[in-house]
DNA sequence: GGATAAAAGCAAATAATTTGCGTTAGTGGG
DNA sequence: CCCACTAACGCAAATTATTTGCTTTTATCC
């Protein structure tokens, strides 16, 4: 029995947010995140436990518990950070080569055995369906930062929000679902689809 | 430890499929989703363990490690189960409103929470990625039959991997990662999105 | 009907998770 | 700078989940 989700009295923070940015606790944060991605890097996840994690970062077990909730929290924490982007997107000069540089670049690594299993990591967080949204979020926010450049350029841009559905969800949905594999030039289609429904104003 | 991934020796079946279908294998199956079901209607599922379902299914856990390997396995068989449409879409008349009747349903079930769970727990399923791929079955499948439909009447008919691109993964996808949830009028905009991509070539 | 083997039951062994309590070490007030 | 305060950690016992070896039940095929 795990524990209800109802009252929980906050034992387990974000993890990664200030809970005590001070030394100690922020030094078992990166010790353990360390732990785990070493250890994912090595073994098979599924010989990955709470108390092998414990063992690797030096802390008890129960240290992690109380912490993270479980090993799949604890994932899901690890990728959240390493989905993060950690640069701006590449100026190319236009929005279009922008979004497929961009996409395709997301498309080959999202596409990869272990980064398949970042996304399912993030996915999987039950006690903070945040996790997801935050990864939702940093795309976004690549976005943004494209559609800026190109609104400076003079470029018609269209909404974030049409990008994800149009562009982003596409990938994601056929990496998650393992639906037909994407192939050389799928980035492009989905771009043009975009940018095509650009000057024909759609309904929104 | 769980098991290696690599060398296991198909102890464990696909559970659904036919490993002896017939009477007593089948009825411990069906028996032990029941119960699953029941427990999950009850309960909170942070509350649901292996040896809960056990119990009320009158198996000893045991039974349900050696078919199912462990919880996540045995919810993504359930889940793909409730998934399956038990039903043909509804004919409409044309194939623009059989798409958005079938959409918003599918986005009204699965924007609930029980909803968005079995996709979660279909996801969840580490051993079977398969079952995600047939949860898009599933759905194609769907896309199949009004299209079919469609082409009979003598309407144009997008492609299948369009249909999940343009319309189905938008969804999807905004149901996992929590992104701006989808309102009114929102099914609405991806089908007119997919149909307009269709005999207006000439749009430029 | 009887041989065969898959799947289930049972129970002991192992591993993971939870929990109570004492200790360590950031944090803020004097 | 020292002290009180408390969040977070370590430790170990208690609980619970999972694995495993072996026996028994029961479909399936002759």
């Amino acid at each position: 029995m795990k524990e209800a989700g109802k009252p929980k009295g906050e034992p387990r923070g974000a993890a990664t947010p200030g809970l005590r940015p001070g030394g100690r606790s922020a030094r078992v944060q990166a010790t353990v995140h360390a732990a785990v991605r070493d250890l994912l890097a090595m073994h098979d996840r599924s010989e990955l436990s709470v108390p092998q994690v414990a063992a690797r970062a030096g802390v008890t077990p129960s240290t992690i518990y109380r912490r993270w909730g479980d090993l799949q929290e604890l994932l899901a924490d690890v990728a959240l950070e390493r989905l993060k982007p950690e640069t701006d997107p590449i100026d190319t000069g236009s929005l279009r080569s922008d979004l497929e540089l961009w996409l395709e670049q997301y498309r080959e690594e999202m596409s990869s055995a272990p980064g398949a299993a970042l996304i399912h990591d993030v996915l999987a967080s039950i006690d903070r369906p945040l996790g997801a949204a935050q990864c939702c979020t940093f795309s976004k926010q690549q976005f943004a930062v494209m559609t800026a450049r190109a609104a400076a350029r003079g470029e018609a841009v269209p909404d974030l929000d049409t990008i994800v559905d149009v562009c982003l969800a596409p990938i994601v949905y056929r990496i998650l679902f393992g639906d037909t594999v994407p192939g050389a030039g799928y980035v492009e289609g989905l771009v043009a689809r975009l940018l095509a429904g650009l000057e024909p104003r759609p309904a929104r």
